[in-house]
DNA sequence: CATCATGTGTTGACACTGTCTACAAGATCG
DNA sequence: CGATCTTGTAGACAGTGTCAACACATGATG
């Protein structure tokens, strides 16, 4: 950190409003305060108060581009397993940074920058990525992978929205730990709800360690 | 409309803010104007300015619950297309009022009263009677329908979110319409988006029109 | 009937916000 | 050096949520 790096402390300053009281909280006196400098300042930095929102916007689709890609880096081989991983860490990242997450999609008028649109594109495609692999070795059924990942992303992106809002934990979870819960999720979103298929077929030739499903074992309190 | 509803007009102009300016252009003293009264008067009627978001949010979700019941009731008894319905009037709602869908869903502090709630599981009661149905003739797979419809809901609630904005429209709807997209979606989150099960067995008695599939189509480049 | 109390709308104030303009200091560079 | 550009400051303005004081109607109660 520069000495004088007014526009990322004026970034930070506002990510922890926006974790501390979501969109409405971001405000550019408030972020300047913060900052140490005084209310005019944010406007040598930031052309109007849309794109300080729209800056923590894309701050947030980049550490959540920088998380899938660890958790993906610690996931092994498995195509599911890495798919889940995602899935995974796209609500662990949701859940740990509420606020944050919500800015990254509260959209409006000026605050869909292009910027945002890339970094979300970026994240977005590491799910096509997924899928296409899960579609190489058969764990996945053939068809245009984005519109499969549109399908999976969907559902996590929804499934994110709603247990911030509370309705997961209106619900219940059952006896099952969130990480539990999220993979079953998961497992749900290849399952399908239709009635049970096939009886689960042998894979054919999974990558080299003993592969351990993700499902359908039993789950601890 | 009794000549002095006030309370009435408040949330109507309040209603219409959100329509054009989502969350953010709710305001107190424009509602206070557009109802024509001074801006003290809404402090009779909602406590503060929080309260007026939750009151739209609730009305929101009561008339979501009007449109579900609605499409219902036209949806005719097959269990699957009754499911499917429910979800394209769910997305229909979201896409004809994108910003008090978002307001709905736009949680906070204040924002998420017991009301609200109760307005939002009226509706997903709904979802779970349909997924209940699905299972009693065989369409869904047995298990808890709560949890069945909250990945059904999870996947067309953040299909609504990520079509308003715009991810839906960057990376194509194909040569669909965004009828038949949505169909097709409701139809793959029943299918889940592993390899492909048992070939489509014959519905066990289906309702009366020719039933068309909605999926395994050519797409376009 | 006269007298309250209660509910509703108005008015004016306060602190706060986003935004703009004018200005001051410092860096950069011919 | 002097000119120009960048960055931060200070002050103003309109707009906002919120509150307290006031005005006026309504209806109940003695």
């Amino acid at each position: 950190m520069t000495p004088k790096d007014v526009a990322g402390a004026l970034l930070e300053a506002a990510v922890n409003l926006a974790e501390e009281g979501g969109v409405g909280a971001i405000g550019l006196r408030e972020a300047a305060r913060r900052a140490g400098v005084t209310h005019g300042a944010p406007y040598r930095h930031y052309p109007n108060h849309q794109a300080l929102i729209a800056a923590v916007a894309e701050d947030g689709f980049r550490r959540l581009l920088a998380a899938a890609v660890l958790a993906l880096s610690a996931a092994g081989p498995d195509p599911l397993q890495r798919f889940s991983a995602l899935g995974r860490g796209y609500l662990h990242f949701a859940r740990q940074h509420p606020g944050h997450f919500r800015v990254m999609f509260a959209a409006g008028e000026g605050r869909r920058t292009e910027a945002v649109k890339n970094a979300e594109a970026a994240v977005f495609a590491l799910a096509v990525n997924e899928i296409a692999a899960c579609q190489r070795v058969g764990l996945a059924r053939p068809g245009d992978p984005q519109s499969l990942a549109l399908v999976a992303w969907s559902g996590v992106h929804g499934l994110a929205h709603l247990w911030l809002d509370g309705l997961v934990d209106w619900i219940g979870l059952g006896e099952a730990s969130p990480e539990d819960f999220v993979a079953r999720y998961a497992a749900e979103i290849f399952r399908g709800l239709g009635p049970a298929a096939s009886p689960p077929r042998p894979r054919r030739r999974a990558s080299g360690p003993p592969k351990k499903r993700v499902e359908a074992r039993k789950r601890r309190r």
